[in-house]
DNA sequence: CCCGCTTGATACCTCCAGAGTATCGAAAGA
DNA sequence: TCTTTCGATACTCTGGAGGTATCAAGCGGG
């Protein structure tokens, strides 16, 4: 049996008579009896009443006829499911952030493709930057977010924004009583550094920074993420270096203060990771929605 | 698309390699490569990626397999209950039967049915003879049930029983008190006839059987049909001549008696009419179990 | 009562699409 | 580097879907 077999019983069904199902199909007369035969034959069924005035459904024809028309539905209905997947705008996508970076432009950027993609289903994976890595060459994630990226076999990256370094600084400190912080300061106020973990990082970032600068800043502490940091400082631990979103983290007694002399590589990017041999159209949306994301925020500063 | 597209594509996705889906389906390998591109192309949508192990399905080759095995699944429930259908064993029975004939083989008839066709709905609908033909034209029921059937055109008709006639007699009436009644009795005794309505009929029989004897009967009242005929006698109406299955009528103060000289016509026969160009299955089945239970019935007398 | 119209069925032909054979190119493993 | 394994392509062939012509049966009108 086959899908023609079906359109062609339907219209003769719903015509009552072979020669006008014949016109409505665009074929002739024929053609049309003997694959009515064929099929009745296959199905060891008798589904006509052959009559001088036309053909009548027996029952087991109308029974036939409902399960024909439900095929036909459930037909329709799975391809245009499947074109709609095939499009990107149905599906699943597995999403690896890192510790604390869900501060500012991931949830915005997450919001936005929800909006633009409401039938994909998007699944948040928690994982460092090693075992985002890994989980893109197992397909366990679709994309992954992470700072200080370098080139990478297979992967590809689409940088989401960059963002100026500021320092965390506690309100009993005498440094918060500046406007802006010059950037010799490191070396004598002890620092907290974040994170731990896989190199090239953020911590190697700022030590580049202050080598440049002939000095060797005043590490009191290394822990795990900006969150950490940031409460570190507040408990009196010293100064954190924190990308701007951070200060989305508001906790007392913790200000934030701009570098006085700005550095020219003062500024840290957040990209996002993924294969770039994987072609799933949910990916690709995904990142238009991300390059989209970059452009406006480069429009407003 | 096809439903042989659809069996390609699962033998595909399943075996994860176009060459042992190939063995699988007896064919060789290009023409299946052929019928999956045809497939992809005419969804717009790619549904493998192809890589040097062999087939893995995208995202949406993943959904297209869910939606594949379900049509798969939908198609051959639809063939399986339209050929339960031909076979007469799913559908529905429109069946007439008139006012008082629900006594004995009837229901009988119709539980015997209804064991070895559990999928069939009888739908039951009381008509007179008259209403019963009308209907078998329009196809408004496929069967009656009805007596004292000529023949009709296009209606054909298969005896279901027959019953020797008895009479139902006042338990205060002397006749009661003979075993065996003569039939003449019926020259001096009031009875009350049935049914009123469409000839030839019941009534036609008994005058017959009297004019046979050359007397002519002493009728008190026509009714409608034998329970109120039966009623009519334990009312005093005098005597009523019923068929066998009346019986099954226990009305207090009234007893069956057999006619002692038995004249060889007094029997009534039931019978079933149907259309003779219905081809129904069920209507065919039906039949056979009308023809089993009349064996069934003239084997233990 | 016959003729014409409509209906589905059959015979025969044509041609396309699905299937087969041979072969290629790419990638992974020995 | 060579071999194996995978999918893709080019070419050919054949079965079956579709077309034309025609038939047989039943109904309605003259």
């Amino acid at each position: 049996m086959d899908l023609r077999h079906l359109r062609y019983f339907i219209a003769v069904a719903e015509e009552g008579n072979l020669g006008r199902a014949a016109l409505r199909l665009h074929i002739s007369q024929p053609p049309l009896t003997r694959q009515i035969q064929q099929l009745e034959d296959e199905l060891g069924v008798c589904l006509f009443r052959r009559t001088p005035k036309g053909m009548e459904l027996t029952q087991a024809g109308e029974l036939f006829l409902e399960e024909a028309r439900n095929i036909r539905a459930v037909v329709e209905q799975a391809t245009e499911r499947t074109q709609r997947a095939g499009q990107g705008k149905l599906g699943r996508l597995d999403v690896a952030i890192f510790g604390s970076a869900i501060l500012d432009a991931i949830p915005k950027l997450l919001l936005s493709f929800r909006n633009t993609h409401p039938e994909v289903k998007v699944v948040l994976h928690t994982m460092t930057k090693a075992e985002q890595l890994d989980a893109l060459r197992q397909r366990r994630i679709t994309v992954g977010f992470n700072r200080m990226l370098g080139p990478m076999a297979e992967i590809g990256t689409e940088l989401v924004t960059t963002e100026s370094l500021l320092l965390a600084v506690h309100e009993r400190d005498p440094l918060s009583a500046l406007p802006a912080i010059p950037f010799r300061a490191l070396a004598d106020n002890p620092v907290v550094l974040f994170p731990t973990g896989a190199r090239p990082n953020f911590v190697d970032k700022v030590m580049a920074l202050c080598h440049e600068r002939g000095f060797e800043p005043l590490v009191s502490q290394e822990v795990g993420d900006a969150v950490t940091g940031v409460a570190l400082v507040a408990s009196g631990f010293g100064v954190c270096l924190v990308p701007e979103s951070a200060t989305t983290l508001q906790i007392p007694g913790v200000l934030y203060r701009p570098f006085v002399d700005a550095p020219s590589q003062a500024f840290v990017d957040l990209s996002c990771v993924f294969r770039v041999d994987d072609q799933s159209p949910i990916l690709r949306a995904f990142l238009d929605t991300v390059r989209a994301f970059r452009e406006r925020q480069s429009a407003r500063p």
